[in-house]
DNA sequence: GGCAAATTAGACCGATCGGTTTATTTTTGC
DNA sequence: GCAAAAATAAACCGATCGGTCTAATTTGCC
């Protein structure tokens, strides 16, 4: 690795808690320069534009929650234990979330909107992926027997991450993160009741 | 109504979508002196700051949501029917706001969180009040023998907002009303089944 | 209709914005 | 160790920022 792929990745690990902050119209190149150490020749020089710099900080703050999530649901073996793992990822989530800033795909959704398309290109994928996710996981559970066969596996993952993401909203305004947590025990609970097999 | 009176009106009536569109700080007084027509004197001259301008705007917005949804529920009997008629309300939300912009409350509550506190503190207002107002429709639900008497109004409350706040979030980025009408249902179809009275 | 007060326009201010270019420093490869 | 390339600093650019102040226009009252 070069000196300049390691000033890029330190210079967007040091932008993308910024973006996901105060969004794109509120980070300066200076509030980068700031937090980088750098000069506008050093951001410049590795990078053609604020677009592009705020385009990999969303990218990497997806990133942390993707790889972050991902190995706890990982090391888990069925369908169930998977899914009671993203819900007990999210407690307390506003409180100390694990992607500084919050989250950065709930963030970048409400910022870009119509204002910056190259942004909400990318949340919109990242949704995606998410809900992608999920719908697997909720498979895996059909699939081992533990959830029930006629379950609508796309309406449940859009359900859960509607309920989660809007938990957080609620609760950062709000500042009690009870309000989160009442909605992830909740989540547990329906799957318990609704999701699970009879016996 | 003074000449001045009716100007501020018209200043905070055009500055409201361009605030919950584009944020705070995506919002300067030279795209308000564009929507308004007005110079800089214009608008210095009837309130003190940007804040003050932003403060208002959203003040405006979400009286317009609150106004518009109300009225729209007191014209109902029963808690069942005010329930029914929000969930009604926001139906294709996203593809036809009733508020320009779209819900000012999810907009703020992401715009504010930490940059701008006086924001955040009245989206913490507006979002209590929106909860206050589902309690008290659930409570009356209860109270005509039409919702069980155990039903936890609080939870709910909170419940039925995160998922319409999620669903709007979701169906701005992905550009697909759908997935907010199908969390609709899902919130009618939930209230059938867990809230009614079994007969 | 005239005049004073109120309201708004437009000029001005210092600061900051994103980006460019020149100068300087650091790194790399031999 | 040296020279060239790469990387970064700093100066510069035109534009825009929020806000102030002076000039001009409009309003309201008698």
């Amino acid at each position: 690795m070069t000196k300049a792929e390691k000033t890029k990745e330190f210079i967007i690990a040091k932008a993308a808690p910024l973006f996901n902050k105060k969004g794109y119209a509120g980070t300066s190149m200076s509030d980068i320069m700031k937090a980088t150490g750098l000069a506008k020749g050093g951001l410049y020089g590795n990078f053609e534009s604020k677009d592009e710099i705020a385009a990999l900080a969303f990218e990497y703050s997806y990133n942390q929650l993707k790889e972050d999530i991902g190995a706890k649901v990982r090391a888990k073996k069925t369908g169930v234990d998977k899914l009671l793992t993203i819900f007990q990822y999210y407690k307390n989530y506003t409180v100390s979330p694990p992607v500084d800033g919050g989250c950065p795909l709930m963030n970048t959704a409400i910022d870009a909107d119509d204002a910056y398309p190259f942004l909400k290109k990318k949340a919109r994928a990242a949704l995606q992926e998410m809900l992608g996710s999920l719908q697997h996981i909720l498979k895996k559970g059909i699939e081992e027997g533990s959830f029930r066969k006629d379950l609508n596996v796309k309406k449940e993952a859009e359900l859960i991450f509607a309920q989660i993401e809007g938990g957080i909203m609620m609760a950062k305004v709000l500042d009690e993160v009870t309000v989160l947590n009442r909605l992830l025990d909740n989540l547990k609970y329906r799957m318990e009741e609704e999701y699970m097999k009879l016996p």
